[in-house]
DNA sequence: GCGTACGGTAAAGAAATCTTTACCGTTTGT
DNA sequence: ACAAACGGTAAAGATTTCTTTACCGTACGC
């Protein structure tokens, strides 16, 4: 993955610092804000890939500024702060953050909690959809398998979503038709069974590949990884 | 959203109790699994929303099942156990976990810790985009605004998912082009141009309505919500 | 052993998408 | 004021996708 970028919204000039240079030397590239109207701006010019915010800030409440993110980016955001009240970190959570971390806190489990985060976004959030090491990049209209790109049509693309999404449940014919063409199966088609022929030669999910296109019971598909 | 699944992985008899009856009067549908070998089961059958799994357990290590977990499913994981210490935090949050709870813990925070891992997966990972109030479901090959669902091509939602995703921000006609077709824009070509106007056309993001796709600079398109 | 049901593939027609072209109104620069 | 550049829409042809049909092999029940 591309470098990540962090904003990082802190009153406290001191501990912004410290945190920009632990976070820069683990690889990301962090943008500073020591007030909220900073963290308006650099929002617009930097669109940051997760956001850690402090709680108290001079200019304003960092809960309310949370709902104000959620309006414009669906960057994680992780609340930093020293109230440790449960009511507090529920409120924060609630309120639209992805996670909750009291000072004083350990910089290598910020770090990992920041990691936690990113990798979920990534998984998700540019509208990609991953099962290692298979890939559905909805937004590029391909799949990516063993750092081989396939191009795939709509269709192939909402089946496999389907299927990645559903992965080792047994799908029936009907709940895919349902999911990916939004009505039930009219009369008799074999329209399924087409696609997930051409989704099957396309990828090659045969040919002791990573993964099993099978059908375990009448009228159902199930996927699941090749265990080995 | 329906009721979400929760997998309870717990060894202690009668934590696992509490928790179970904590959940469900919080309106979640609760399964109970207080060995590995029946959450494998269970796992199999209820195909859960999100998972709490305990790091000890009488048949294995949490750390361990939370990477098996991951070949199978993508629901979150929240790990939970007494173990505070730091590194133990932060390898079960690399392991795949997407949350680490001390004991004893608070069950409000937990069930917020819940919500907010819940929240995220409902807006992403079923392979949907969100910018509220308007949605692009790839998987549904259509987008929904104001309640009205409209079926878009492949290429439109691309563009869309495009748009929302670097919302509020400056596109080239080059970087849609790169990201929606996987390569540098062929000469001349108007072919992003006749999409937009078609995307236009069907989400009718003219007429006053939540979204504006206007076009500040030249060869460039901006996205972003109407503010009032 | 036979017939039927089922999963799978391939190919062809039907249907839709994608690209290009043409044209129009507005803005920009000279 | 004029020409050129740009954003926008609409329509047509080229291309691709989608659905249906046909056919093949295997598994299952009788």
């Amino acid at each position: 993955m591309k470098q990540a970028t962090l904003l990082l919204i802190e009153d406290e000039e001191d501990v912004l610092e410290i945190n920009r240079e632990y976070f820069e030397s683990k690889g990301y590239r962090a943008v500073c804000a020591p007030t909220l109207s900073q963290a308006r701006f650099q929002l617009e010019e930097q669109a940051p890939d997760l956001i850690l915010l402090d709680v108290v800030m001079p200019d304003g409440s960092g809960f309310d500024f949370c709902a104000e993110l959620r309006q414009k980016t669906n960057a994680p955001i992780i609340f930093l702060t020293c109230r440790d009240e449960n009511e507090s970190v529920v409120k924060g959570l609630l309120k639209g953050g992805d996670d909750y971390v009291t000072k004083p806190y350990d910089l290598d489990i910020l770090s990992a909690r920041v990691t936690a985060q990113l990798r979920r976004r990534g998984n998700t959030a540019a509208g990609i959809l991953e099962l290692p090491p298979l890939t559905v990049d909805f937004l590029a209209g391909e799949a990516v398998l063993d750092g081989i790109h396939t191009a795939l049509t709509l269709k192939e693309l909402q089946l496999l979503g389907c299927f990645v999404i559903y992965a080792g449940q047994r799908l029936t014919f009907e709940k895919i038709y349902r999911r990916a063409w939004g009505e039930p199966t009219p009369g008799a088609s074999d329209t399924v069974k087409a696609h997930v022929s051409n989704l099957r030669k396309k990828m090659k999910f045969d040919d002791g590949s990573w993964f099993e296109l099978t059908s375990p019971r009448k009228n159902e598909y199930m996927f699941s990884k090749v265990r080995y």
